[in-house]
DNA sequence: GCGTTCAGAGTGAGCGCTAACAACATGCCC
DNA sequence: GGGCATGTTGTTAGCGCTCACTCTGAACGC
């Protein structure tokens, strides 16, 4: 290939006019091959593709962003942490919005505080993003969200049902009742709950759900144990709860806690399920080879992904902007971490 | 299509133009201010300054892009998994580009294969970011990363380190060689040594340092016993240890092995450590709770990302392309899994 | 025959910005 | 005062695209 792209490297990139140039044809009929316009003879496409390729031309989405006011952006606001469900979900959305042609930026903040999400939504609002998906799992980064100016797709997960605003969340209630339910059905005569950190919505749904299987079957509602999210924490509430003889059966508020609580069991020579039964909330990979493999209540982390997306899109496309919910419901995951009380 | 849009702001965003005529001046003046320039009388700066803040203009980055042909965008590849390691360590990421002005765009493959790891990096060239960063942490993804142009500046991450190029990852051979010493320092024979997938260059490192360390050792060194990342393959592994009385101490390549093959030695009631010692790796903030608390090696995630963060910048400033590496080398974190041997 | 339609092209403007240069005032030297 | 550097500002020309046009010729109806 010894043709007029002899000159080396430092010369620019191909633009359009150059493919226009070489298929013979002008820069507006390679545009409209580009989007898929009608109104271009097969022949005629065919050329500008044969260009394309040989110049190994590649659009310039700025140029388009600029002129077009649109990008094929989607900001993702998260929290930096590595916690199994913001993380699954993470990764699920980005594979997903791959596959629609989007690209996704994420940007993570320290604390989920006002400021730092405010900050982040500027962010993308600054990078032009079609839209905006932020993982606003506690009440100060619902109030934050409160303030963003509402002329943005922004799609809110694992936020408060309450809120107006397009969500996607799992119905977390459901999934804390599932569990509690299910160590009644064994026999215990009430379930114990170590929470996550009551600030979140997860938390404090999963209490809800807790607290409304319990008093639909008219047992005791014990005090919460309160924790956050580590086994650390889960740790020091199984020491508690480990000396209390009429505990026998414990919903803890995800499966990290769960095995804190575990190991705390154990030290006491409590063991789980014959004295003390236990459900945890996740399913992370990892609970099924606990010491106790553990029943637990598994969110479908894709679904939630693939329902923020889609909603996200929507929105994009339509301009929607009322609200909209999409609430999953998590499954029991049944293995051997529950049995009927001892005596 | 209705424009009914929340708020009555039909009205196009300001432009550069809007805020000079506002602030009496002429646009480049604006863009000099933006732009830092010196040369503006201070006064005149104010004023400039006083009309973004009016009009809330924020500067359109598609025509900067457009112009200046850079951005300040990153593009990240990376697998589609919640590994603990990879995960970290992009969250890590995030957020130190964020705190250096850059949006991070993340590009998740299914498989670490040659076509999608070349997609996927086209995908961000497409997209004309500054940089990219790829997390390969197998021969396949290696090889695909060997067929990208070498024009952009790049970094592997967990790559092969004998690969040329920009690289940084940890120390495997290092660690999985502290861990194997310390079990040897116990008083056992030998090693056993459940590994992550082979194709891995990490799994490859943590056997080459667990031979090195039992080599130097004289130490008889047994059959790797093969498995994938996941506690369920840890467990299997370990159903095979555990029947065989001569196994007394063993390194997994990462912590969620070691839970599984914890859980296998349990169910045959072979004690840990005091019958089988166990040593992990990557310290899951978990692994301090498991029923017996796991020694294991620490990579520090975060020094990884900003080291991998300081080498792209410092590439996409200089426009360097010469290999240079950054290995890190991770600690040993005694916990209670690992005990001389009972005879 | 002539007008009408419409597929299949091309032309020109302009998105919002930066870079290069021009223009002008000011201060300073000789 | 002329010449010249220096600081401050304005003017102009694109960057590479899409959008709204215009233009052309063939098909078709009456």
């Amino acid at each position: 290939m010894e043709d007029t792209s002899a000159t080396v490297g430092a010369t620019r990139d191909p633009a359009m006019t150059d493919v226009a140039r070489l298929a013979g044809v002008s820069h507006q009929t390679v545009s409209r091959v580009l989007n898929g316009h009608p109104n271009v003879r097969e022949q005629t496409r065919l050329r500008v593709r044969a260009a394309i390729e040989e110049l190994g031309y590649r659009p310039n989405r700025a140029a388009r962003a600029l002129v077009t006011g649109r990008s094929q952006l989607i900001g993702v606001v998260a929290q930096n942490s590595t916690l199994y469900g913001p993380t699954s979900l993470l990764a699920a959305f980005e594979l997903a919005a791959a596959a629609q042609g989007f690209t996704v930026s994420v940007r993570r903040v320290r604390v989920l505080d006002r400021s730092s999400i405010a900050a982040a939504v500027e962010h993308h609002r600054d990078q032009r993003v079609a839209g905006i998906v932020v993982i606003a799992p506690t009440a100060s980064a619902d109030e934050a969200l409160a303030e963003v100016p509402a002329d943005l797709p922004l799609v809110t997960v694992d936020g408060d049902p309450k809120r107006g605003g397009a969500l996607v969340t799992v119905d977390q209630e459901a999934g804390a009742f599932a569990a509690t339910r299910h160590l009644l059905d064994a026999g215990h005569d009430t379930v114990w709950h170590v929470s996550g950190p009551v600030d979140w919505f997860d938390a404090a749904g999963r209490i809800r759900g807790w607290q409304k299987a319990l008093q639909e079957a008219d047992a005791e509602v014990p005090p919460v144990s309160p924790a956050d999210w580590s086994a650390a924490s889960g740790y020091r509430a199984g020491q508690m709860l480990s000396r209390m003889p009429d505990v026998t059966a414990i919903f803890a508020a995800n499966d990290h806690l769960a095995l804190g609580i575990l190991r705390a069991m154990t030290e006491r020579g409590r063991s789980v399920p014959h004295e003390v039964s236990l459900v945890g909330f996740d399913d992370v990979p990892e609970s099924a080879y606990f010491s106790t493999p553990l029943t637990t209540v598994r969110p479908d982390f894709d679904a939630v992904a693939t329902e923020t997306l889609s909603l996200l899109l929507s929105r994009i496309s339509t301009g929607d902007t009322d609200p909209a919910q999409r609430i999953l419901t998590p499954t029991l995951i049944q293995r051997q971490s529950v049995a009927p009380p001892a005596n």
